[in-house]
RNA sequence: GCGAAAGUGGCGGAAUUGGCAGACGCGCUGGACUUAGGAUCCAGUGGGAUUAUCUCGUAGGGGUUCGAGUCCCCUCUUUCGCACCA
């Protein structure tokens, strides 16, 4: 056990946080309505899967929101923080099977048990607004939400190579597989074309690339975010087959280099590919390539130093533009879901068909020289990929190939075979799971009439109850007749639900909107509700959210803003992406045996302690490193602050009653009124500018110094205990945000009858800010020669005279002659001299 | 490979606009009080030296400037993201 039994000198937190945890709730005030005739703050914290258990990630996170919300709530805004669950998923079914239970039972149990935490944190959350996207009035709207993409044309059912483990009988996700195996079972992973849902997200790409309204949002996401939409500009050509009877299609972004495609490159995936192996069953080359391709690894595939392979078609294409006869080879470089899935290869120019030229002895063709017109390519040992000058190009030689582009490509269009267009790196949303612990699509699959949706009026499409979680190897819902076999809603017939789930991405891509409602039980939310909170003020989350949540939450935003449930373009307008906290330099994991349990902590230091180190570790965005003796520092500073108060209260209190005439105060209680006005300044701009929580904790912490440093408070003069009790008195406001139990027990005690967030701000003036004397810095050729104090506004000349005088700059200058003399006002002379 | 961020005492971190580097906290050293310390209080705490002062010092090297942790160039290291994207 890293620390002893309590101790008598500790101040009582175990009584005082339950205590203002209780008036907190009994007073509402972490209930706001939408209208209170204040301006309205919206708080939100990414929701926590239910695991049952508190770990210092969530108290870090949450502490940072809370921080915020109080904040916000003694700035005058009507402040909603409300707290939920992301409780669909596979962790929780592996979690129930691991207890040999029922995910509903288990979810709800961890529920429960974290409430209580949540609650001992002292987190001001509105209970009111609490949501879990596994229960049915949650998810009913998920499955209204997809109908009503559905409708728009918004989802579509593809087939598509999956990673299938045939042990596990289900789709594994790329990062699931691991050299070339089930990351659960070890079995082998194949790939299997398989049919699935996806939401096309893809037709919001353009408008997510626009980030004009998130101009609060960490430079890193939104990086991170138009890297993974990749826009690529370019131009699309139909290289039409030899025999006419159709065209391959591919994307380029480099239509100068046109004239030098010598052979054309598709992955086996491709359609006229598999048209072809149908037409050639006895073509066993080709078979056999196209076979082994498609079963590696997608991973292994993509990897950079995967040898490029291929087998020649023995069929061939045309170049539109000068008719030369183009090779077609199947290869495994080329990725069938990007662009077109196909590729125009001009191995003179780019690397990847350069290599793969060289190794099957495909001829090759220089249509850009270099502007030293020195390349030959026999002598090339790799593509020649920048600009030039354009030869074996017809009409353009001769011009510059990057003026050219935009030519051949008018050229093109005019032809007919091609146009300018751009792609994206982003695919369709695949949202289909093979698992139970999810929102069922309320598809019913009818043999007659197809796809039909689930009417309405029958909606939720509930999870069945009866199944046994890990008892089968696939999905456990098919293994529920009772509950597939339904009628068709159309025709009436025998039909099948569908038994593939949601991706619990789709849950959680619009449950801030249902905070803002969440009771409703006739919509997913009341637009004028969503319109009064809506965007989310401040959001909060980890990093790892980047691309996936963000990205979905901002299109589900973007469409259901397009439905007209709500006016905002943005969900979030402010991000925060907070720091991890690390212990022993890596992220607390049970595996590494480096886990804090933050209850034990809250149990034997309070929450506040918990809080106030949490804060002060090191700022919000950024890892903290745990520290056993960071926590004593926390919980000693607040002991101090109870000391400082409570052993003077009632002289506090005498002193709050009097007000001081600056002439009247003492030189050191002067020096404390400075600091009273001077730290009020800098937390307020720590906290609401720069959000800098750690640094704000530090001026309290150095704000207290100089309150303790006063000693014998009661012998003070009226006008020095005016000045005293208001240096002490603006401690507990300050403290709220962070430590807000022992800042509110504190500042009741002083005397005070309404609540923190009641107080309003603290705030500073100006004219105690002036000081009689300044400190000025003497430096000789930039190195710091001496000090001295002068009043505030000296006569530059004079204080050039001044600081020559000060005796250690008189020595420093003996034998030496000024050059010049630089005055920076209020902070420095600095003396140019030489020989 | 490409892109981004970062590198400051024994440790976490400050330094906001180019102006006293190391605020604040931890740890450590010495002292006071004490039956005791794991409490509290006081003093000290970047390195070096010839210690009332001088000197070196913000990953390393160069530059701009009266003055650089901060701006510019090069190098190294770490972390993160992307990675055959046509």
């Amino acid at each position: 056990m890293p620390w002893p039994e309590g101790d008598k000198m500790e101040y009582p937190f175990s009584k005082i946080e339950p205590k203002w945890q209780k008036i907190w709730r009994e007073k509402q005030i972490f209930n706001p309505g939408e209208r209170t005739g204040r301006p309205k703050y919206y708080v939100l914290a990414m929701f926590p899967y239910p695991s049952g258990v508190l770990h210092c990630g969530h108290a870090s996170n949450y502490s940072i929101s809370d921080a915020i919300a109080r904040l916000k709530m003694m700035e005058g805004y009507s402040v909603m923080q409300p707290m939920g669950y992301d409780s669909f998923g596979m962790p929780a079914e592996n979690f129930a099977i691991q207890h040999n239970s029922h995910p509903r039972i288990t979810t709800e149990e961890n529920i429960a048990a974290m409430r209580g935490q949540f609650d001992s944190m002292g987190f001001g959350l509105d209970w009111d607004r609490e949501v879990s996207t596994c229960r049915p009035d949650y998810y009913v709207w998920g499955q209204y939400l997809f109908k009503k993409l559905y409708e728009k044309g918004l989802v579509y059912r593809k087939k598509s190579w999956q990673n299938w483990c045939e042990s596990c009988q289900t789709v594994l996700a790329n990062e699931q597989v691991e050299n070339g195996l089930c990351w659960r079972c070890h079995g082998e992973v194949s790939q299997k074309e398989l049919e699935q849902w996806y939401f096309r997200i893809t037709d919001y790409a353009e408008e997510l690339l626009d980030f004009s309204k998130l101009t609060d949002w960490p430079e890193r996401v939104l990086a991170m975010q138009k890297n993974w939409i990749g826009k690529s500009e370019g131009t699309l050509i139909d290289f039409p087959l030899e025999d006419g009877s159709e065209a391959i299609s591919v994307f380029t972004t480099r239509p100068d280099t046109v004239y030098g495609v010598t052979f054309m490159a598709l992955p086996p995936e491709h359609p006229l590919v598999q048209k072809w192996l149908a037409e050639e069953p006895d073509n066993h080359a080709l078979h056999d390539f196209c076979r082994k391709v498609i079963n590696e690894d997608k991973i292994l595939r993509g990897a950079e130093d995967t040898t490029k392979e291929g087998v020649f078609s023995g069929r061939y294409c045309l170049n539109p533009l000068n008719g030369n006869k183009v090779q077609i080879w199947i290869t495994n470089y080329v990725l069938m879901d990007y662009g077109t899935g196909a590729v125009m290869a001009v191995p003179a120019h780019d690397q990847r068909d350069f290599e793969f030229a060289r190794k099957y002895g495909i001829p090759m063709l220089l249509v850009i020289q270099n502007f030293e017109q020195n390349l030959v390519l026999p002598e090339m040992a790799q593509a020649y990929v920048e600009p030039g000058i354009m030869v074996n190009s017809a009409p353009f030689d001769g011009r510059e190939s990057e003026a050219a582009k935009a030519a051949i490509s008018a050229l093109i269009e005019e032809k007919g075979c091609g146009r300018v267009t751009h792609t994206y790196r982003l695919r369709d949303w695949g949202i289909s799971r093979q698992r139970y612990w999810g929102n069922p699509i309320p598809v019913i699959h009818c043999p007659r009439c197809g796809v039909v949706l689930v009417p309405d009026e029958d909606l939720p499409v509930r999870l069945p109850e009866n199944v046994q979680v890990g008892r089968t190897t696939s999905n456990p819902l098919l293994s529920v007749p009772e509950w597939y076999r339904v009628k068709c809603p159309q025709c009436g017939e025998d039909a099948k639900r569908e038994t593939d789930t949601m991706d619990t991405f789709v849950d959680s891509s619009w449950y801030y909107a249902r905070y803002a409602d969440p009771r409703n039980d006739q919509a997913p939310f009341d637009p004028a509700k969503a319109n009064y909170w809506l965007p989310v003020d401040q959001y909060i989350g980890g990093i790892e959210h980047a691309v996936m949540h963000l990205l979905y939450a901002r299109f589900i935003g973007k469409f259901m803003r397009d439905l007209g449930w709500c006016d905002c373009d943005e969900p979030f307008a402010r991000l925060l992406t907070q720091g991890m906290v690390t212990k022993d330099g890596a992220k607390m994991s049970k595996s590494k045996g480096n886990v804090v349990d933050p209850t034990y902590i809250i149990d034997r230091f309070g929450a506040d302690t918990l809080r106030t180190f949490l804060l002060f570790a090191s700022p919000p965005d950024k890892d903290s490193e745990w520290s056993d003796d960071g926590v004593m520092g926390a919980f000693r500073f607040l002991n101090r602050v109870w000391r400082l108060i409570e052993s003077n209260l009632d002289t506090l209190k005498r002193g709050l009653q009097l007000s001081a005439d600056l002439e009247d105060i003492s030189a050191p209680l002067r020096g404390l009124l400075y600091s009273s006005h001077s730290t009020v300044k800098k937390w307020l701009d720590d906290c609401q500018h720069r959000r800098q929580y750690n640094t704000a904790i530090a001026a309290v912490m150095e704000h207290l110094n100089h309150c303790v440093a006063v000693k014998d408070p009661a012998g003070l003069s009226d006008a020095d205990l005016a000045v005293y009790a208001e240096a002490c008195g603006i401690i507990p406001q300050m403290l709220y945000p962070f430590a807000p139990h022992i800042a509110e027990e504190l500042w009741q005690r002083l005397g005070f009858n309404e609540l923190l967030h009641e107080s309003g701000l603290p705030g500073y003036e100006e004219k105690y800010l002036v000081r009689d004397l300044i400190t000025y810095v003497v430096q000789i050729n930039g190195k710091l020669r001496g000090k001295l104090e002068v009043a505030p506004d000296i006569d530059p000349e004079e204080l050039k005279k001044q600081a020559m005088a000060v005796e250690n700059v008189k020595r420093s200058l003996e034998g030496w002659s000024v050059k010049k003399v630089i005055v920076v006002p209020g902070k420095m002379v600095s003396i140019v001299a030489g020989k």
